[in-house]
DNA sequence: TTGTAGGCGTTATCAA
DNA sequence: TTGATAACGCCTACAA
């Protein structure tokens, strides 16, 4: 590998002087500048970049953290766009799955005591923040969707139930009136070891059920049906609900869109159809629903801005420009009326 | 930050000491060992990355360069496999997305000189390996699908001609006689800059065809249609087939999954049902297409297998244990029969 | 069995 | 305007 050294000798200068021009230093003479940038051009030198973090005591990189990409497109997006916001703040950008494996997800914390990042936005998949605290030696982090309560983090909300809200106000407002939720069921918010998310979505379910006078208080759990956020189950359930028998909803609002389009693929496998026979809405936004048959209505997360305020809060508390309380905002979304919703808007 | 000093000093003992007996050193007394991994856990050290890096002249991370995370999820599919075959090495991953991007792909390469990673798996996304061979100081390169014919870099192949191949046949077996390739055209083919990709899967379309006979002269560029392979090239492509009057087609040979996805969406739009009108297969296999209404067929690329080469290729460039002439291998395939080709055994 | 010393490549300080 | 020097934190001969 060349090395400053090899680029100073062969300018005829010392290192320091190298590494002084090669950075755009005030104080240089043309002639000295001219043979350091000849010379580092012709040896083809690059830095190198662990002595420079050493000597820095910063790597220049922000780590994301993600349960994994296949999980759902919307961890592709979030990774695209925290990549562009860090490449503005002069940030690299580096992702990690942890795959729902905790053992992956304590590493990775790891990682960030090793100094391999300067800072992490971390989807903490369950982990409390306490936990997360234990192994980590006060290096900054940005949770994602951390509902542990404790303001210890810097964290960003879903504002899943309002999502949820939305989604099911829009089905009752353009006439739907046996509402179902899926991916979220009381019985599930009450499991032990569950994410509050859940919750949150059913409560937003419910409110806006309430509110229009739809939930007949003895069949509430009949119009909601748990399971986790992913294709193939959203296909068991698509199934389920009619295989059980008496399906007689006319909506269904579902908790992601990868679980949505499950449930569109069970149900087609039970010949209901969507929106005709039920209309369907899901929620985060993901690519691919803009080309499904039917094409997916969905709640769309604001990815971009989210991730933008990931990384704006990450990048101050790294530079030090913040350093105060823990600080919580909340990401927006808007309505996308496509195909399955049904309300014609499309 | 905690340092090896500051374990050593509360551990009563000199640095080497620490570093030694934390990486399992064989001779340390029981007192030594307990002490110093008591003082590691009390003061939470961690090895620092970059320091270590320094030393050993490696960083223990092999990067993946790919177009784009949103592409097509076989892209997130390499990403999970390269990262558990990394693992099983010994080794971290770490990805970073071209998105086209001319510029950012001559980045990536650069940041292999700078020795943030030990080795590379490239999409070239067009470059050629002279143009990457010039920006390399011949750090260790893994290429994928690299078709510059300079055997620079180790390599590794997808069988586009095979795989179109095999679609096609497949179409005609099972019943097929007006079979379209969506995806290549003769003129694209011969396009300035354009992927030599695309001429494969020409031919491996054309030889098929031929050998069945069905391939009329004169109408042969009726049955081929250009287009890049993404969700909305591949929805524009669908209408326009309908749209220009005179869509008899009874097979529709797609270059690779999302385009095939795009053309189902693009068909709809003008009332075609697949595949009852007419019959589709992708290529590559992303999960998404097990979930889609209908579900598609297509011809999965073994990715496992393909990364698994990758890395290994690369990994024994890194260690040394291979230094000899550029390899080359080619992926292996297996057709994958779901709803969408019809042919019925889904 | 443990410690001393030197160096990995870079950069900041300070002196020349 | 340039150069010598001393870190940054870690690891490993080699010495004790």
């Amino acid at each position: 590998m060349v090395t400053l050294k090899d680029v100073a000798e062969r300018a005829g200068v010392s290192p320091a002087t190298v590494s002084y021009t090669l950075r755009g230093g005030e104080h240089v003479s043309k002639w000295t500048e001219e043979r350091v940038r000849a010379a580092a051009r012709e040896l083809g030198y690059s830095a190198n970049m662990a002595a420079r973090s050493l000597r820095y005591g910063k790597t220049g990189m922000i780590e994301l953290v993600v349960r994994g990409l296949d999980v759902s497109t919307i961890y592709a997006k979030m990774v695209t766009h925290v990549k562009h916001v860090c490449t503005g703040r002069g940030y690299h950008s580096l992702v990690m799955q942890t795959e729902q494996d905790p053992q992956t997800l304590r590493d990775a914390v790891g990682e960030i005591n090793r100094q391999s990042c300067d800072g992490m936005i971390l989807d903490p998949c369950g982990m409390t923040a306490n936990a997360i605290r234990k192994l980590n030696r006060n290096q900054p982090i940005v949770m994602l969707d951390d509902y542990s309560g404790t303001r210890i983090f810097d964290n960003i909300l879903t504002p899943h139930e309002e999502m949820a809200y939305a989604a099911t106000r829009h089905l009752i407002e353009t006439g739907c009136r046996r509402i179902m939720l899926v991916g979220a069921s009381r019985e599930q918010a009450a499991a032990p070891g569950v994410t509050p998310v859940v919750g949150l979505r059913l409560r937003g379910f419910l409110r806006a059920m309430d509110e229009a006078g739809l939930m007949v208080a003895d069949a509430v759990d009949d119009r909601m049906i748990g399971g986790e956020w992913r294709y193939f189950v959203g296909v068991d359930l698509g199934r389920e609900l009619v295989d059980r028998g008496g399906f007689d909803a006319d909506g269904l609002v579902c908790c992601n869109d990868t679980l949505a389009l499950g449930v569109i693929r069970g149900l087609a496998d039970r010949g209901v159809r969507v929106p005709d026979d039920v209309r369907v809405i899901g929620s985060d936004g993901i690519t691919m629903g803009e080309f499904t048959v039917p094409r997916l209505s969905t709640v769309e997360l604001d990815v971009h801005g989210m991730m933008k305020q990931a990384v704006d809060m990450l990048v101050d508390r790294i530079d030090g420009s913040y350093d105060g309380d823990a600080r919580q905002t909340t990401a927006s979304f808007a309505l996308h009326c496509r195909e399955s919703c049904g309300c014609g808007a499309a």
